[in-house]
DNA sequence: GTGAAAGCGCTAACAA
DNA sequence: TTGTTAGCGCTTTCAC
């Protein structure tokens, strides 16, 4: 028995079994062009696929068919034939971030470019997301991972199932099994802290990211190597922890400028923090910075407009994107790759919100 | 002759055909896990799919197979055998926009409740890149399409092609033929400006989004309602474009404080063109708000934190995402819709940057 | 250069 | 309750 006979009428698939039996109406299908055309369906998916190794007329006849019968491939019956999805799955701890937002464009533009989609996955920082959402490649929803923060969604071997294709970028796990791409965090709170040092500042407070964020022990390391470097005692009364928040930033400047002997110069560790800091500094009547100098990390578009304008550490934001969708094509495609762990530059951003200290008494 | 050999050793399907001629490594599949278990490959996708006309007994063999197996069902296969993916397009103008941020977060938690994925499309607000994203749908990658702009990307009538569930939020086509989620902007912007004229204000400035946007049309529309019931001549010279930037928000400022008769209110379609402003305002050494009140829209988290704090209109941003979605759904499972066209409340959040209007002379 | 046919992993009739 | 079986739409040998 032939198992599928097309009638001719100008909606032929509504009457299909296919239409009979699913809920969904088959509209058009390889095998609907081919019969248009005249030719097989090998030949319909040859001038789809590798048009040199079709006959110019043939081609022709296919691709008038392909037009009189509006015909768009399912991609999910290509997928699933061939193995490859061509979607890159990216988890980013929260889309309000305008850091993030600046990766993932750049994510975006990289892979478009080499022909893959970007699936985006706010995660909110909980591992249970993560590892939902990395599932997609073992369930061959998505071809690879780019994890934008320190946790291995896989790190729990799922026995025989094949390693899956991951990134990871921004925020990296320490000593980790997965190719990164990240900024020399240390270095750049080094060189920030030596700016403000350099100013004359020798009480520098510090608002911390979560304890758990390995970019935040990174970033507190540098300020300590700065302090070390320069002679000065790293008080810890001047650490206070804060999550990357405005609102921590505002808590964080609160508990400093609360303390006895009150710090000079205040270092957040990204600039909504600093932004919120600002606030605080400002309701408490002090200014900045001709009382308190503030520098912040990321340099997020609004830090120019602060009021001053923020001083902070500029990355290549658009770049951890772009560089780690290359990285995890190359993977996926298993070509070599150049580098397993790209570090990319920093930039210092003087702006107003530093000055040198003020001579008290 | 039987299709597949499966060995019995400790890796079967590394060397089942499948392996040696398709370039990846299936490691289970649901026929390894029925001969595992014993029972017909109809059971085990019964046992995943409705346990319940599964006997306890079978379905423990079932399970301690998949177990044994690691057996992850093949989603592109499921879904390609049962038409439907359970992705949703979300079309997203940028996300580097905080206002959107959220948005796509009550989406993203609607969708999940719901057993949907949302994919993210940042497209610039590009109408190629829209259409191409769309046709995910048309090609059987995602069920439904959330576009959050007034562009139609199924707007050329694809023949034959079965009408793709969209729905349109935030920024709606006027009199589309698609469900909606908007706020009422014009009422919202009368709202505003009425609270300035309410204030003393007279010559209220406008920094309008692009021409192109019904959102801006709205705005502009509420702004001259309030002006015309206060019996104030609308000047267009106080009304700028702008394109929702914070660079646009400091050009506009300057060329509006740059008039002869300068307005003593600024009024900006978005938060981010009013913390722009702000900058210029300061700049030009005004003071915020004894010499001109300034207001945004939208209430992004930036906004409480200027400094002074700004007055803004609140809009239930995770609604907009979580309504979308759950109309998507209904849409998508062809359920009724209880309304076509919702509109959400919105909030004046009155802060520190309006102020009675200054006598001058 | 083209066609016939097998089959990807899974679901869902239908039969037993 | 369970098994058998026919495909979903497409790609890809393998003949011709």
């Amino acid at each position: 028995m032939p198992p599928v006979s097309i009638s001719a009428d100008s909606h032929p698939a509504v009457s299909s079994p296919a239409a009979r039996f699913e809920s969904e109406v088959i509209l058009s299908n390889i095998r609907e062009v081919a019969r248009l055309a005249g030719v097989s369906v090998a030949t319909v998916s040859r001038t789809l696929k590798s048009p040199e190794r079709v006959l110019p007329e043939t081609r022709d006849k296919v691709n008038a068919a392909v037009e009189q019968a509006g015909y768009r491939p399912n991609l999910m019956a290509v997928q699933f034939r061939s193995r490859r999805t061509g979607n890159l799955v990216i988890l980013v701890p929260t889309i309000a971030n305008t850091f993030f937002a600046r990766v993932i464009s750049g994510a975006q533009q990289a892979a478009q470019t080499a022909g893959y989609r970007v699936l985006l996955c706010d995660t909110q920082g909980r591992e249970d997301i993560e590892r939902e959402f990395a599932e997609l490649v073992h369930n061959h929803q998505a071809d690879g991972v780019i994890q934008l923060r320190a946790f291995d969604p896989f790190a729990e071997p799922c026995h025989n199932l094949e390693p899956a294709p991951i990134v990871n970028a921004c925020e990296v796990i320490q000593g980790g099994r997965h190719p990164t791409i990240s900024l020399d965090n240390r270095a750049a709170a080094k060189a920030m802290t030596e700016h403000l040092i350099g100013l004359g500042h020798r009480r520098i407070g510090l608002i911390k990211g979560p304890k758990s964020s390995p970019l935040t022990r990174d970033r507190v390391a540098g300020y300590q190597d700065a302090l070390q470097a320069a002679g000065i005692t790293c008080d810890p009364a001047l650490i206070c922890h804060g999550d990357f928040t405005l609102q921590a930033g505002h808590d964080g400047a609160a508990a400093l400028l609360a303390l006895s002997e009150r710090p000079t110069a205040l270092f957040c560790e990204n600039d909504e923090m600093a932004i919120g800091a600002l606030k605080r500094i400002k309701e408490q009547g002090l200014r900045v910075p001709e009382d308190i100098s503030l520098v912040g990390f990321d340099d997020i578009p609004f830090a120019a407009y602060c009021d001053p304008p923020l001083t902070t550490i500029a990355q290549p934001a658009e770049v951890f994107g772009q560089k780690a969708v290359e990285m995890l094509i190359a993977l996926i495609e298993k070509k070599p790759l150049a580098e397993r762990h790209v570090v990319l530059p920093f930039e210092l951003a003087l702006r107003g919100s530093t000055a040198a200290v003020k001579h008290e008494k």
